[in-house]
DNA sequence: CACAGATTTGACGTTCACGTAAGATGACGC
DNA sequence: GCGTCATCTTACGTGAACGTCAAATCTGTG
């Protein structure tokens, strides 16, 4: 690792990406409602980086890079808050498991650790890989059916020239 | 066509797949609750396929095939009853298209009818296509992850291994 | 410090997609 | 015809995911 001596510089040159803002900025740059951000973390979803003096929100890198998470597996995947809520669980859980990993010396529970995140990993792309495999499916079908219409018309096509070469 | 003159027979043996059933066996073989149904057909998604004399509804194949097809955009694609109902009524509409198609010989006609199938599927398959675009994106990733995760996994075990070994 | 605009905490409203209960009516075996 | 179960219409209730409004407070600027 290297020195990090400037990292608790007081405020004009942030080294690291540690900026924050408040929550009508972040809510504009995560495309969602400010009600949503305050909803979300009413539920226990997201949790703001930190709050200003007067008690404003503040929102960090990383909490928007939650919220991308979450309307992600909303949207993408049709997970409802409540299941959503427990695969970041997860992924938190994997976030300090990497933390232990890197603070414990013993293989054996390093191994451990690793299995667990594994396992984490593995139910959820199990699950994205099912749906995967049912939407395009879905999607094959539907492009039969436009290699179905384009044929008939170039047949049309061909005919109507057929009959203009008569 | 082969000749059906036991079509309009009776009742003990339908020769065609006509067999009606009633809300209860209906919601049993879609999957759904009666009340969806109903609702179905409160909000014009969803006609039966006949009444009874005292007023039952009746479900044919048709009928439960297009539930199916609403859960189906429902649950996979994501789309809500009111995008559903486009997306079926212009499948209708494709559907009378094609009998329009029997019923003309004028082959301008009957491009026009199969260009308009063509761009409404077309329309729906683009969109789907983009959807699994992106999930198998997200798979994809969990997929590295998970990779990931086995590799350290065996380097640990290679690591045990040696130590044993030594 | 004063002021405009952003943000706070409640608290109630809304939409979607049904669930559920009630009372009346239909279907059907005996 | 009768009893039983399924189904009918009508209507109010519900949970999820926010929307919206009000009154107080905070933030940044002149």
């Amino acid at each position: 690792m290297t020195e990090a001596v400037t990292e608790v510089a007081s405020s004009p040159a942030p080294a690291t990406d540690d900026r924050h803002v408040r929550i009508g900025e972040a809510a504009q740059l995560a495309g969602v409602s400010e009600r949503t951000l305050r909803y979300y973390e009413e539920i226990g979803l997201l949790i703001p980086s930190g709050h200003s003096a007067g008690g404003c929100r503040e929102y960090g890198a990383a909490a928007l890079a939650r919220v991308a998470r979450i309307r992600e597996l909303q949207e993408l995947i049709g997970l409802n808050l409540e299941e959503i809520r427990g695969v970041v669980t997860r992924e938190d859980r994997i976030g300090s498991l990497r933390d232990a990993f890197h603070q414990t010396d013993d293989p054996r529970e390093r191994s451990a650790l690793v299995l667990e995140a594994l396992e984490m990993t593995e139910a959820l792309h199990a699950r994205v890989a099912a749906k995967v495999e049912r939407i395009a499916e879905f999607r094959d079908e539907l492009a039969d059916r436009v290699a179905h219409y384009r044929a008939l018309l170039a047949e049309r096509a061909t005919e109507a020239e057929e009959r203009s070469a008569s």
